[in-house]
DNA sequence: TTGAAAGCGTTACCAA
DNA sequence: TTGGTAACGCTTTCAA
């Protein structure tokens, strides 16, 4: 900054000023900004936020980055956040709580202006970092009882409960389950809780339930999970999968075997992935927004870091829509 | 860190060796430990980088991130760089060169040690900042003439070949080809390309080629460009496609019209994306070891860090493995 | 509108 | 093994 300063025949300050956009006379503001060119001048961010006391980075933990359903989060996210000047500091957990609170140690130490997780569980640690930290953070698609902050999602039980409901209006009353082995993907628990929940308040079998692979339950999994549901339940009328991936997967297998989706069994999916449009029978799914979750999560960023500022009010809670799609497979 | 300092009776100096693991008495060490965790000190990144000299950052630029194969290259890309303490920077140029300017031009304002980029397209400013900057650059998923400095990836155009030598030794000489209509996607062009200098030399129809929807084609644009194809050209014997995601659209347009998939019309996708392996019938593919290409990155880069001091030598093409992958489609 | 000085929190360097 | 001092490159603050 000095060589520019030098070149340009002004002070330091009077460059910073005008990379800062800030009060400059314009022939002052043309000359710095040939010297700029000239050296291929780059300012420096880690001394810029030393000295101001403010980075530009937002950090964003994801489960996966190769979901689509995440990095349609993120792309949300960014939209938003750029245009503010934010960058985003992206961080896979690999659905691991030891990986999150390593990763959220880590982004700490670039002093984040905001940081967002994925999901409402956490390490002790973790929240305890955060806590300290002092830094605003926003759990996206959940909504927890008790949010360590902002929240941006919606409930998926009550989603899973829905389309246990739309199965059982079409008629199916031996309904499956197909997910995850593994309890980490805390959403895919919560839509096997909701299967469960309303397959009991309707009456209706509970038992139909496989779960099969690690997190995340991707569509290699669905045809093994299916194979296991109708040999075990071969009376089975109708299957809820844990997202479209599983239901995808779960349909090969049953085209494989001769069995017609939807006239011999029904199969649902859960997340309104692009294949579940494209494939044949369409998957009927539940479409959860996963670009607003982001939008609206970096919405509630910049309205809590202008609140920081300001004085405003922040919103704790965003509750974001979800609707079941009626397609051909149920 | 004054503060630690302070609890643990000892100077700063001291509080940032034992951050650093360097040399300290276990006494010491263990003072300084309890007096860290007591007041959840977390070391400021920025001011570290700026004393030192050095951040831990390497940016990563992918044209998608919802993309499975740039996604798994990060993964590859995380394996390597995470255990020897480098963290990523990641950016979705959306295949924009402009944005990957700005985006360049943003990462190395926070001195990354290493620069990776996916392809060998850039704007002249985007080059002639990078050469500047000193920062060394990794090009991946091709393998330019004249790369930037090092280069991890496989010939496109090669590899495009390959496939089309596949589909005529099956017998096929009305070969279409499916691509995006966008010429951003400069692998996907070096597909095509690969394609027509195959077909030529082997005296095959050069003409049928459609290209159609914006960079990345996804799922949904292979029906369209399916049924186009089909409507010019209905004597086609095989197609092949830009991507598994255009192939497997392509497949579902030709089961909704009750074509036989190979038996009417033969159909190939490149990159083995996991559709193609679950998908009924499943897609016969050119595989490219997307991971492996963020692996082989990752190591280019800890070896093109370990040279700056160390004086040794950097590879500066890295060559990965690609192979047809022959299934049911074709 | 412009400039000078102080200081941000850490590490490099040298001395003890 | 430990500590003091200077310096990293920028922005804040105050003064001209």
């Amino acid at each position: 900054m000095s060589d520019v300063a030098r070149l340009a025949g002004v002070s330091k300050m009077t460059v910073s000023r005008v990379m800062a956009g800030q009060s400059a006379s314009e022939a002052t503001r043309e000359r710095v900004q040939r010297a700029i060119d000239e050296l291929g001048y780059v300012a420096d961010a880690a001394a810029g936020a030393l000295s101001s006391g403010r980075s530009s980075f937002v950090a964003v933990l994801v489960p996966s980055l190769s979901s689509s359903n995440f990095s349609d989060t993120v792309s949300g996210l960014t939209a938003v956040l750029e245009p503010q000047g934010l960058e985003l500091l992206i961080g896979d957990t690999d659905y691991l709580p030891d990986r999150e609170e390593r990763l959220v140690r880590q982004m700490l130490r670039h002093q984040p202006r905001c940081i967002a997780l994925t999901g409402s569980r956490h390490t002790a640690a973790t929240r305890a970092l955060l806590q300290r930290s002092g830094v605003p953070v926003v759990e996206m698609w959940d909504l927890p009882a008790e949010p360590i902050d902002m929240a941006v999602g919606f409930s998926n039980v009550n989603a899973a409960r829905e389309m246990v409901r739309y199965l059982a209006d079409k008629g199916h009353r031996r309904i499956g389950f197909l997910g995850g082995a593994s309890d980490l993907d805390r959403r895919g628990i919560d839509r096997l809780k909701g299967f469960q929940l309303e397959t009991k308040a309707l009456g209706l079998d509970r038992d139909r339930v496989v779960r099969l692979g690690e997190s995340p339950i991707t569509m290699s999994h669905g045809a093994p999970a299916m194979a296991e549901l109708l040999s075990r339940w071969p009376d089975t009328q109708a299957v809820m999968c844990v997202s479209d991936m599983s239901a995808f997967g779960a349909i090969m297998e049953c085209q494989r075997r001769g069995l017609r989706v939807p006239a011999d069994i029904a199969v649902a999916g859960f997340g309104n992935f692009e294949i579940g449009a494209c494939c044949h029978p369409s998957i009927t799914t539940v479409s959860v927004d996963a670009y607003g979750i982001g939008q609206r999560a970096g919405e509630a960023i910049v309205a809590a870091l202008g609140a920081a500022d300001g004085g405003g009010r922040r919103t704790v809670k965003t509750r974001t829509p979800y609707a079941v799609v009626p397609r051909e497979s149920a």
